[in-house]
DNA sequence: GTGAAAGCGCTAACAG
DNA sequence: CTGTTAGCGCTTTCAC
């Protein structure tokens, strides 16, 4: 079903079928009803290929994310979603997959680039207004979005002296994290690290050693651990760091599944949390409400993420702040009952 | 950047850039040379809006989604765009955000037949080969994609008579994994059903019921509670069960949500899992591979779902298949460590 | 081998 | 108030 159609059906001219459709002109309430009836009776929509093609703008906005299935990405999706619905744009989705297309969690992007071409070819084919590029990992890629003539935002990542981004605070949260267990009085650290080269374990670390430095207190060099993000892992360590006789009466996980190792090493040692010893994780996952006693973790604002993506762009595409923004949110600390006040 | 400037750069004429871009006819190696060095350096990408328009063909899949922070959302998203991606098409994404949006889990569907329909004119107006439309409860929903003359799958739900659909087996795995602990020895059952009035809790209790019957085992009326697939009520309904002197020696909880709330009344009551009562779950949430004995679980086929849900509706679009498909995948049970060998 | 020109469905002057 | 028409960027006959 065209106008054309439509108006020969109604016995008017496409034009006037155009005016009732987007009540760009006086048309008498005759003709409307006509004209309306008749879009009713056939269900006409019309075809935004050609509206967008003609009127040179389109609303929409394209996002591609390195990978849909990374859990953070959905929250942030979702934000960007709802921002979208309200101020009347549409976004276009472009899953790059990259999870199951590498080996290496942290091989280099830029073999991705063909890719990562690839989906903008689509995106900027479909004359997006703007683009929002949402990470797998919180990391520094290189310009991917390069040679694009059109406003572009990074989420849960961002680029080095180019383009704008929204991230949320690893090292400030550590620090706050940090401080609230010397607040309640815990004094004996172990710290259990994300993985060796990865950006979020350097920057928590960094925030954890801010706040025990700023508090005078030492931590056994023993008692930092690396651990590589995973629950196994985790436990693994923890199992060492728990069996040795001065062992720590909090121990800073840098995420929640390592945090649940530390609880099943202690459940094996018969160590009590938080009795003996306090626990801390990291992200907010699934399992923290779910884990006995519940575990003390971050929560990341990533629908806020989502939406400061989105209003940041939007703004970009009308003028407003031109220039680089590098956002970085807070997070916001969940209590649970894995951390002891020992003063 | 258009093809017409890119002609009038090249001193040729539109058509011959259109021919060396498609390679639809035979163009001078001296021409193509000048051309494609001009598009190299221009960054000419064409637009695919005056495209689609002049071919009238897209290659352009849309996907409803009912909320994409649905955690079984992102694998059959990604599901689907593996698909896309082998056969050449592009998905664009519609995010109902229904989650956010409604009181009551299960509210009637048709209240938001008015997003549902916003959505629809969007993808519809891209001119979208067709529409797979992602439920967030596995459920019937009423025909909500009526009235568009495209093909049209629904995955994770379905509509009653028309529409094909693609689904996962409840019923039958629950008849597996009831079947398993028969074998191994067990005889006193008790069971946690889901949410009253879902789908696949009565599908699930429906195949626990079969295998006990099958078995010639009776269940004690006191044994079957009704859970709401919250950890909390779980953990509560468990509570009771285990707390009588003749509880069960294996229970069925149908998710692993609940599964866990019975492991932690368990141990509040000081019962072992798997030596005094075995414990099975549904749907291998994370969370079931991080409690201690490892759950026993159900892992749903969602990428799997995402694939066929795409094949199916290419197959539709190119006019294999015409007639309504219903497919319903297979689960595979996951082994943990949950269930003792009584026999 | 290459170009002129029609037309995909729509909007927006402009004319009447 | 309504209709005619040019043209958005592209593909594709049809001529030459």
């Amino acid at each position: 079903m065209t106008l054309k159609e439509i108006a020969a059906i109604a016995g008017v001219s496409v034009a006037t079928v155009s005016y009732v459709l987007n009540n760009t002109a006086q048309v008498s309430e005759e003709t409307r009803q006509k004209v309306e009836k008749i879009i009713k009776e056939t269900g006409y929509r019309s075809n935004m290929l050609a509206k967008s093609l003609r009127k040179n703008e389109t609303f929409l906005i394209g996002v591609i994310v390195e990978d849909v299935t990374v859990w953070h990405t959905a929250p942030i999706i979702d934000g960007i979603n709802e921002i979208a619905e309200i101020r009347g744009y549409n976004t276009i989705l472009s899953n790059l997959r990259l999870l199951s297309k590498i080996e290496s969690q942290f091989e280099h992007i830029s073999i991705f680039q063909k890719d990562i071409d690839k989906a903008l070819d689509v995106l900027i084919g479909m004359q997006v207004d703007g683009v929002i590029y949402v990470g797998m990992h919180d990391r520094k890629i290189g310009h991917v979005l390069h040679d694009i003539q059109k406003p572009v935002v990074y989420c849960y990542c961002y680029t080095d002296g180019e383009g704008s981004s929204v991230r949320y605070s690893n090292e400030k949260t550590a620090y706050q994290l940090t401080q609230d267990l010397i607040d309640k009085g815990h004094r004996n650290f172990g710290v259990i690290n994300g993985l060796e080269g990865s950006e979020p374990a350097r920057l928590r670390y960094r925030g954890f050693t801010k706040a025990i430095n700023e508090a005078g207190i030492e931590v056994k060099p023993e008692h930092i651990v690396r651990g590589n993000w995973s629950y196994q892992k985790g436990k693994e360590v923890a199992r060492e760091l728990l069996s040795r006789k001065d062992h720590p009466d909090a121990i800073v996980a840098m995420n929640d599944e390592m945090a649940v190792g530390v609880y099943h090493a202690a459940e094996e040692l018969g160590i009590k949390i938080p009795e003996e010893v306090s626990v801390t994780g990291f992200d907010n996952a699934e399992i923290a409400q779910y884990v006995s006693p519940k575990l003390t973790t971050v929560d990341r604002p990533l629908q806020e993420m989502g939406y400061r993506s989105m209003e940041l762009l939007l703004n970009m595409i009308h003028g407003i702040n031109v220039g680089d923004v590098n956002i970085t949110l807070p997070c916001s600390i969940v209590e649970g009952e894995s951390v002891k006040d020992r003063s």
